[in-house]
DNA sequence: GTCTATAGAAGGATAGAC
DNA sequence: GTCTATCCTTCTATAGAC
C-alpha cells in the first residue's frame, strides 16, 4: 500500500489526463485516491496550485524516464522514435483514449492563467527536450539542430495525443512518428555523409 | 456594430483560446460581449454546450481561410510552411503568448469528458488536415502521403502553440516550421525526380 | 425579446472534533 | 495527524419583470 501523498499525486495525474487542471475538482481526487478530504491539505497545505505543481514535477519526470527506456531498448534512434509514438497510440488504442499526456492539457490551460504552473510545464518541457537532444547530439548531430529536432519531437507528441483523442484514431500519432523517423534518419544520414567524406 | 450573437461568439473564441473550456465562465463571455447574461440564453439555449460547439466550428472555418489566404500567398508549398509557422510565432510574441488556436485547449479538455464537443473538434482537425493534404496533392504528393503530412503539420502546429506558450518563447514554433518546410520540399524534390524519371 | 435577480449545484478551502 | 462537517464563493441555468 502506497503513502496517502503518492496515491494523491497519482491519482491527481491521472485526473488531469483527462479532463485537465480545471475539470478536476479535489473532491474527485481525494475520492479516486481513496483518501479523507483534509488530508489532501495537510500534504499540500498550498492547495491545488501546489498540487498541481507538484504533478507536473513528478509526472513529467516519469515519462522522461519512459522515454530513457524506450530509447536504451532502441537499435537506433530512428526506431525510438516509431517505438515512443506506436506505443503512445497503443495506449491510447487499449484505454479508450484516455490515457495520454498528463502535462499537455494542463499546460495550454495555465499557459496565460497561471505564471507558476506554467513556468512549471515549461521546465517539464525543455528537460524533454533536452533529453532527446543529447541522445541526437551523441549520434553526431550538431548541438543546434539536435535541439531543433528534438523540438519537434515533443511537439509532435503532444500534437499526436490532441489529434488522436480527438479523432479516436491512433493513425495521427502513428502517421507522425512515421514521418519523424525518416527526418531523424536522413539527419543521421547527412552526419554520416559528412563525417566520412571529411 | 456586429450582432450580440456575433459579438458572443469572438468573445468566447478569444476566451477559450487563453483560458480553455472549463476556465472561461459564461458571466466573463457576456461580460466581454457587452452583452446582458439572459441574451447569452435568448441566442444558444442549449447553454454552454451549444455556445461552444458553435465557437469550435466558427473559429475551425475562420483558421481554415486564414491558411488558405497564406498559402495563396505563397511562392511555393514549402514557404508556406514557413510563413505559416512564422505567422503564428509573430502573433503569439505580439499577444504575450495569449492569442493562440481557439480549439487546441478545448480538444484536449473535452476529448474524454464530452462527446459532441469532442465531436466538433474532430471535424475541424480533420477539415484542416483534408485542406493541407489536397493542397500537397496538387503538386503532385501521392494521397495517402499527403495526409500523412498534413497531419503532422497541424499536429506540430497544435504542439508548438503548446509549447511556446509555456516557454513564452516563439523558438519551438519557429523550428518546428523550419524543419517541417525542409521535410515538405524534400517530399517535393522526390516527386519531381520521379516525375522527370519516369 | 431585453435584461436582472436568483435559484440550485458544485467548487476550493477551513475549522475543529477525535 | 486523521478525518468530517461546513463555510463561502462561483458556476450554470432559469424565472420573470419590463
Amino acid at each position: 500500500m502506497l503513502g496517502t501523498r503518492e496515491r494523491i499525486l497519482t491519482s491527481t495525474g491521472e485526473l488531469f489526463r483527462r479532463q485537465g487542471y480545471n475539470g478536476t475538482a479535489l473532491k474527485q481526487v481525494t475520492a479516486l485516491a481513496d483518501a479523507p478530504f483534509g488530508s489532501l491539505y495537510h500534504h499540500f497545505p498550498g492547495g491545488k496550485e501546489e498540487l498541481a505543481e507538484a504533478v507536473i514535477k513528478s509526472s513529467g519526470q516519469a515519462y522522461q524516464t519512459l522515454f530513457e527506456l524506450i530509447e536504451d531498448a532502441a537499435v537506433d534512434p530512428g526506431s525510438a522514435v516509431t517505438d515512443f509514438f506506436d506505443g503512445a497510440a497503443a495506449v491510447l488504442e487499449q484505454t479508450g483514449y484516455v490515457d495520454a499526456c498528463p502535462i499537455g492539457t494542463v499546460a495550454l490551460e495555465v499557459a496565460s492563467t497561471n505564471d507558476r504552473l506554467r513556468q512549471a510545464t515549461a521546465e517539464v518541457f525543455a528537460s524533454w527536450v533536452d533529453t532527446a537532444a543529447r541522445r541526437l547530439a551523441s549520434h553526431g548531430v550538431a548541438p543546434a539542430r539536435s535541439i531543433e529536432l528534438a523540438t519537434l519531437l515533443v511537439a509532435a507528441v503532444e500534437g499526436g495525443f490532441m489529434l488522436s483523442r480527438a479523432a479516436r484514431s491512433p493513425e495521427p500519432m502513428r502517421a507522425s512518428g512515421r514521418l519523424l523517423r525518416e527526418l531523424v534518419e536522413s539527419e543521421l544520414a547527412t552526419v554520416r555523409t559528412v563525417t566520412t567524406t571529411t
